[in-house]
DNA sequence: CGAAGGCTTGATAGACCTCAAACACAGTGG
DNA sequence: CCACTGTGTTTGAGGTCTATCAAGCCTTCG
C-alpha cells in the first residue's frame, strides 16, 4: 500500500466480540505505574474497570475519522496506528501502538474523531466505556493526571516525529524509528536486548516516515549495508544501537520515560 | 535563518520583569470558555490566579529545551513558537502560538522540557506558578480537564502538520498553515474577515513547513501567481478562501473549535 | 500450479536544497 | 543629506534526494 493508494479506506472494521472480565488492564497499570506511582487503591480503581474485549483483523480500523466514540480503547496486544490521509488518499501514519497504549484517551474529550485508528497486524483491544471512566477521572484527579501525562507524552512524540519528517534524511527518520520502537518496546518486555519482533510492511513504513514504498527499501538497503541493522522474518535487529542512535540523531528523552 | 542555522541557539532569554494581578488571565478564560462552559466559581478561580508578567524579545528563548520549569506561560500578545533542533542545528518549528495559548502546560506533568519555546516577535507572556495551578486543578476536575482538552487539541494539530510535512506539496502545506491561523487568529478576533497580521520571516515560515527559505519565496509566488492569496508589509489576505481551503486540503475540524 | 502479496531493481522525472549574488528597505551615524 | 549597515527578500544555476512508473522476483497459500 502505498502513500497514494488509497484502498486501505475500503476495509470494514469487521470484529469479533467477547465479553470477559479480564486482566488486560494489568498492562495498563504497568503502564501507568512506570511514569507515575499509583496507590493501592488507583490501582485496585483501575483493575476493576469492566472492559469488552475486541478481536481486530489486520488491515482493519478500529476508530475512524468522524466517528464520535463512547469507549476508550487499551492495545491488549498487535500493532495498531494512527492515521490521517489527505483528500488525494495519500497516508500519513502519525503515531504506531503497542501492549499497554491506550491510542484514544483523547476521545474522552473531545467528541469527534479527527483521525483514524487501525490495525496493522491482528490485536485486541479492550475497550473502557467512557460512563466508566469518567467519573474515575473525576474523583482521582491524580488518575486523570496519569492519564493526561500520557497523552502529553504522545504529543512529544508527535513532536519528535515531526522533527524527523521536516528536518532529517529517510535513513535517519527510518533509523530514529527503529530505535524509538527498541526502546518503547523494551519498556513493555517486547524488546530482546536489542532485536525485537516488527510486524509490519515496508509500505506501512513508508506512511510512517513520509516516504514511498521505493524509498523506504532503497533506505533500508543503505542502513544494512552500513552494518547498522538487518531486518528479516519479521524481527529487526539492531547491530550496534550506539553507532545507529548517533547516526539518527536519537535521544531517548522525549520518550519521557523513567530511567529502565 | 535556514533550517541549517543555529544562531537561534545563541540568544538568551533576556526579559523585563513586572509584576501584577491582571487581566491577562481573561484571555485564558475567553479561550477556555470557548470550548467548555465554565462555571462562575472556575471563572473566578482563574481569574484569581497570581500571574508575573514578562516581555520577551523577538528572536529570544521563553524556555529551553532540558529545563525543569516551575511556573506554565500563557500568551498575552505576540507571537510565540514551539521548536526542536536536530544535532546539525536544522530547526523544525512545531507550533506557532497567539493570545491565550499556553504552550507549556505540559510542564504541569512533565519535568523536563523536551523542546524550546521562543518569541518570534516581542511577546508578552504571564507566568502562573505551577505550585498555584496544581492545587486548582487538582480541586476542580473540570477545570483539568479543560485544559487537558487544550493539549490535546494541541496534539490534534500536530497530527496534521505532520500529514502536511508528511504527505502534501510545500505550497500545500504553506496554503494550509495560513488558513489554520486565519481561523485561530479570528477566534480570538485578531483576523479581519480573511487578512491578518503575520509579523514572522519567511525564514521562520520555512522552519514550520519544513522547507529551506529559498523554497519558501518561490512558494510563495506561486500562491500569489494563483491569486490565492498576498503577503506584504506584515499582512496575509487570502483573496479567496474557499479555493485556498480546496487545493491547500484544509478542514478545519483537527482544530476542535465550537462553531463560530 | 496459479494467484496474490510483498520485496527488489532500473530508469526517469520532479521537487526541493544549496550556494551565491543581487536587490530592497529601514535605521544609523557622520 | 547621504553613505553605510543589517536584515529580509528575490533570483539564478546546479545538484541531490525522493517520487513515480514499470517490471521482475520471491514466497506463501489455496
Amino acid at each position: 500500500m502505498t502513500g497514494r493508494d488509497a484502498s486501505f479506506r475500503l476495509q470494514g472494521s469487521e470484529c469479533l466480540m467477547t465479553h470477559q472480565i479480564a486482566p488486560p488492564m494489568a498492562a495498563l497499570v504497568r503502564k501507568l505505574s512506570a511514569i507515575f506511582t499509583l496507590s493501592d487503591e488507583e490501582r485496585q480503581m483501575i483493575l476493576g474497570l469492566p472492559v469488552m474485549l475486541r478481536d481486530v483483523r489486520p488491515g482493519h480500523d478500529i476508530v475512524r475519522e468522524g466517528d464520535r466514540p463512547d469507549k476508550c480503547g487499551l492495545v491488549v496486544s498487535g500493532w495498531v496506528c494512527r492515521y490521517k490521509a489527505t483528500d488525494e488518499g495519500r497516508r500519513q501514519i502519525v503515531s504506531l501502538h503497542i501492549r499497554g497504549d491506550i491510542p484514544d484517551v483523547q476521545s474522552l474529550l473531545l467528541t469527534e474523531m479527527d483521525h483514524s485508528l487501525g490495525a496493522i497486524t491482528a490485536a485486541q483491544i479492550a475497550f473502557i466505556a467512557h460512563d466508566r471512566l469518567r467519573p474515575v477521572t473525576r474523583s482521582h484527579p491524580r488518575l486523570a493526571e496519569a492519564l493526561w501525562r500520557e497523552t502529553l507524552i504522545d504529543a512529544s512524540t508527535y513532536r519528535e516525529w515531526m522533527l524527523c519528517l521536516g528536518r532529517r534524511s529517510a535513513q535517519q527518520r527510518m533509523g530514529h524509528l527503529f530505535c524509538e520502537l527498541n526502546a518503547r518496546l523494551a519498556a513493555v518486555d517486547l524488546a530482546d536486548k536489542d532485536e525485537y519482533a516488527l510486524p509490519i510492511t515496508q509500505s506501512v513504513l513508508g506512511d510512517a516516515l513520509g516516504l514511498s514504498m521505493v524509498h523506504v527499501n532503497r533506505s533500508l538497503q543503505d542502513l544494512r549495508a552500513d552494518g547498522l541493522i538487518s531486518w528479516s522474518q519479521g524481527r529487526l535487529k539492531i547491530h550496534d544501537r550506539e553507532r545507529l542512535q548517533i547516526f539518527s540523531d536519537f535521544n531517548p528523552h522525549y520518550l519521557h520515560q523513567l530511567a529502565a
